[in-house]
Formats: structure tokens, sequence, C-alpha cells
DNA sequence: GTGAAAGCGCTAACAG
DNA sequence: CTGTTAGCGCTTTCAC
């Protein structure tokens, strides 16, 4: 391969004439400017770039640590990040941490010995604990999606809770009352949030919110039908999934057993995943701002890193509700 | 940040002592390379891998260059690429190329300059003309996905072709004679194997071939509501498209104009997406090996690097039928 | 078994 | 405007 001295030697110049000319700096004519450019063109050199970062203390590379990019959410996000991060000239070290604590950690070390410029974690933990490795190797960080309290730094994600005070005022203007809820996991800090969100818009409502038709659950399709057969066994007039996945079990519970949807049931879901406009009865849900979510992250991240005592951003997304066919118009 | 001269300094020993120890060298005595480890990690130290690639020219990076990371199909491949990188202790340099041919060139230099031992691509094109960057770069390479003729690269693939015909055979042994297709873009391998293997089967069988129920498409779900219409008013009793995303769009027409599946129309898809065991009617489709083929390719990669001038590979992976509802029993 | 020193490819003073 | 040189943090000869 080959190197900043290859083309000195051919245009009879120093390292540092060419090493003038490949970064522009000032104290270079012209003339011999274009000429080393020229024949390094024809060369084909490409700079090594690891024995830049090595000198300059910059790898122009930043981490992304996600829960598993199979999921579309966080798919993405990782596009926005790297959409980004493409018009800035950094590159992106992907690593996927399959909702796995111990690979986090491993992640961790492994971008600080990479010494990535900065990284963006999505946690899969709300605890500060599990995260202390990251804030100590002192690379500048963002987080996004999944809040964790008492930490200084800049954390980036869509407003669960507004989300779904949209989707739950709808349908209680549709004329809902009994609306029963399939929530996730009862650490994840989003459905929590979202549940907040269910129990505020009843309060305001004047509806007294019933838990005999609030259930938790692993949040996957299965669960979907399992709960669809509870609440409807409970005579709700619609049901509120915390996710589409989720809502797409609910629908094929109904379609299985006769119970036609919005006619005899309503159904709001959460994400907007692509599939939800594509079902045959098209999805109410929440539509979040994935893709802009990784890109304010990158941005964030990148500014940070080009001024390090700037102070920590909180940012919160907005997401927008998307009346399609399952709670009726 | 703590450096190797600084451990150096607190153990009394020599720099090179450090990093035998570091390295589990030899000659180096238990005694001392115990102490010098445990103080490391009382410190806190971490190697700095840039520092270590410049000397070792190697980076342990490789570049994964995919189309669209949001599409499931990429998504699990590079899932599958991770997950074999991380064991063996090799980082991802994710770069997405957005289905245009200039970032596919602009990443092809990137990479090359960020000095990574090897990268994995998944070209948008067929043309080997539109590779030669890549090629020249002298960096290990592995092509996934799309074929490209007359390339001295290894690759690894689904095999479109035999999976097609396990479906349409499948259909056939169900009774199905007249089976409409809706195809992809005219330039697409997989498109192409797959009609292959269509009309290779109907040959088979006794079938003639009717153009007149074979579209061309962009494979949406837009596409997939339109052409039903078009193939159900040529009378087809069944259809075969070429994806489970177009097959929704079929599901979606039919249920608007109580065309019954599979009573009254039978449905088969490809891909086997999340999603098409979760629809109302559950599709017949065809299974690829995603993850899988990312693991494969990381491995056929890694194995080039550290043997550079082993044989180049062709490995193409056999999909499998997936039988639900679709197309009847 | 350990230390001194060269050097990986580049950038950035400093000198001319 | 251009060249000489030190050095980024590490590995690896080569002496001792």
């Amino acid at each position: 391969m080959i190197g900043i001295k290859d083309i000195a030697k051919e245009c009879n110049v120093a390292v540092s004439t060419v090493s003038r000319a490949l970064n522009n700096s000032t104290g270079i004519s012209q003339k011999t400017k274009e000429y080393i450019l020229r024949v390094c063109e024809e060369k084909g050199y490409q700079p090594n770039s690891v024995a830049r970062s090595l000198i300059l203390n910059e790898t122009n590379m930043i981490g992304l640590v996600v829960p598993d990019i199979t999921n579309q959410y966080y798919a993405f996000i990782s596009k926005g990040v790297s959409a980004y991060l493409e018009k800035r000239g950094y590159g992106l070290l992907l690593c996927n941490s399959d909702r796995n604590k111990a690979n986090e950690l491993m992640y961790s070390t492994f971008l600080t010995s990479k010494r990535v410029d900065g990284a963006i974690v999505i946690p899969i933990s709300s605890d500060k604990d599990d995260y202390k490795s990251f804030i100590k190797t002192n690379t500048p960080l963002v987080f996004v999606d999944n809040y964790i309290a008492d930490l200084d730094v800049s954390f980036i994600t869509n407003d669960n809770y507004s989300g779904t005070r949209k989707i739950i005022q709808h349908m209680i203007r549709l004329g809902y009352k009994r609306i029963g809820v399939i929530l996730g996991d009862k650490n994840s800090s989003a459905s929590n949030d979202r549940f907040r969100g269910y129990t505020d818009v009843l309060k305001n409502s004047g509806i007294d919110r019933d838990d005999s038709i609030v259930f938790n659950s692993m949040a996957t399709f299965a669960d979907g039908v399992k709960y669809a057969k509870f609440l409807i066994e409970k005579s709700v007039d619609a049901i509120f999934a915390i996710n589409d996945t989720v809502a797409m079990g609910v629908l094929k519970y109904c379609h299985e057993n006769s119970v036609e949807i919005p006619r005899d049931l309503g159904l709001a879901g959460y994400d907007d995943i692509e599939q939800a406009g594509m079902l045959h009865i098209p999805l109410t849900t929440v539509h979040q701002r994935k893709f802009a979510l990784g890109e304010k992250a990158a941005e964030v991240l990148i500014n940070e890193i080009k001024n390090p005592y700037t102070v920590k951003q909180k940012i919160i997304l907005q997401p927008k509700l998307i009346v399609r066919k399952s709670c009726g118009e």
C-alpha cells in the first residue's frame, strides 16, 4: 500500500509538503499543491487514517450500541445516525448488544479501546449502575430512548407519555369508555410512561381506571392473542396495545373468533411499524420519529465532541397520531 | 488517558516488559507478568488499539456495506455478521449505502482509508464495473446476496431458484394450475432466479407458462394490491408474490373484494418476514437463512484474512418452505 | 528475563 | 513556501 513517503519521493518534495497538500493547510503554493494532488490521484493514494488518528488523537468514528438491529425501531434509529455521520465524515462502529448486559459492558471497553470519538447507546436497562463503565471512560456519550435517572449525560427520546395521551384521547373522543390495555415489561420506561399517559387521560375524562383490564406482558404477538381473549371476556369496548406487534395478536384473535374490528371492538397500537398500514384492518397507531431520533442523537454527540464543555441536552421528540381503520373514524 | 508508559513507570519496568505482559508473549516471568496485569487492572488501563493497529498493520475491524439497514432481510444478515465478528474479536464498521451507487463508491474509499482488514458487501447492482474500486483496494472481500458474474471474489447467497421451485411445486401439488406471478425488478438477480424456478417447475409439470399472468413490479405493497386485481381478472387460481410485502398487498385487495384466501385463491409469498405468520391469513412462504448467511459471510471473510491465498468460495444456502394457511393445506 | 531503541505513517512545530 | 525532525502509543528486534 502506497504511503505519503512514496508520494513525496515521486514529487521530489518533503513529506510535510505532501501532508500540507492533502490537508489543504496554508503555507503551500497553489502550483505544488495541485501537482501533488494529481500525483496522489494517479497513484491511487489513500491516506492511512490509523496513522492520522494516532497523532491527531481522534478516530472520526463513533460507536453505536443497540439492543437488536433486527428490530425495526432500532434499525431506523441506526439509519438516522448513519445518515448524519456520513454527512459529517464520521464512521459508525455498530455494536449489537443483543439485549444482554454483559455484551453492553464488553462493548463499552471495546469502544474505548478503539478510541472512538464518542458513542450513542440505546440501553437495555434503566439502572444507572449498569452504565458506570460507559460514563467513566470519559468518551462523549448520548443515551437514546430508555431513560436513566440521575445521569449527567445527553439524552434523546420519543415522548411516550404524550403519544399515548394523543391516542387515548382519540379513542375516548370516538366514544370508547372501557379501554383495556396490554402493557410491556414492568421495568420498561417506555411501557410505564405510556401507562401514565393512559391513566392521566382517563382521569381527565372522568373515567375510573379499572386495573382488572390492565395487563403487563412480554409485548409479543402471542401476548396479543392471549390478552385479547382475557380482555374481551371482561367486555372491554376497545384495546390499547403497547405496540403494533401486540395489536396484530389482538387482530388475529378477533379474526378467529369473529370479533369484527372496529365494529365490535376498537383497537390501537403503538410504533407505526411498516406493516401497520398494510394489514387487512389498517392499525390506528402512534408514529414515532425514529430516523429523526437517530439523526438528532448523532448531531448532539458530534456537537459535544467538538465543544467539550457544552451543557448536556435532554430532548424529547413528539410522536404523531396515525388514524387508520382499527378504531373506526 | 493512561498509557503503557505510565504502567511501566508505576511498575518500575520497561515498556517492552509491559507489552509482553499484555500480549502474553513468552520471555517474561510469571511473577512480573501477574504484577503488571494487576496494576493495569487497578489503573483501568485500556490498550490503545489505534497504536497497535499502526504497528501491526491490522485494525481488527471489518466493513459491512448494506443497501438498507431498515430492511429486515439485511438487518438479519448484519446481525449474523455482527455475532460472528464479536466472537472473533473484530469490530463492525457499518456502511448504509441507501441503495445508492455513489454511496457505495464513497464507502469503498472510506473503508480502505480506515484500513479495515476486510469487507462484506451486499451490492445493489449486478454490474461488475460498479465494483472495480472495491476489488482494486486489495482488501479481502466477500459479496453477499446479489450475484456479480466474472468476479474472483467469494460469494454467498440464498438459493432463490431452488426456494421458488419448492414453493411452486407445493402449490401444484395442492392442485393449483393457473398460478399468476408478481415479480420484482427486471434487473434483480433474485427476481430473475425466482422466475426461472417458477418457469422450470411449470415446464416439468406439463403446464404451459402464460406470460399474460406474469408481471414485473417494484415489489411494493401497493404493487401487490394493483396486480392482484389484474391477475384475478385473468382468473388465476393462485398467486405467487415475489416477497411477503407484495403478498400482503394481495391479501389486502382480496379482503376488500371478498375474495377468500385460500378458498377462492391460493397465495404464496417469499422471505418469511417476521409478520408473515402473524397475519389474519398466515402466509405460506419461503424462509431464507438470513442470520446464517451473515455468519457464514463473516466466517469466510475472516478465513481469507488469516489465509490470504486460499481459494475463493461460492456458497449457496438452501431456503426452506414454510407451509401456513394462505395456500390451504 | 529484562531494557533500550527503532519504527509503523502520519502531523506539526521549527528552521531556513 | 518548503524541508527537517520529533513524536503520537505501541510492538519487536537486539543487547545484556
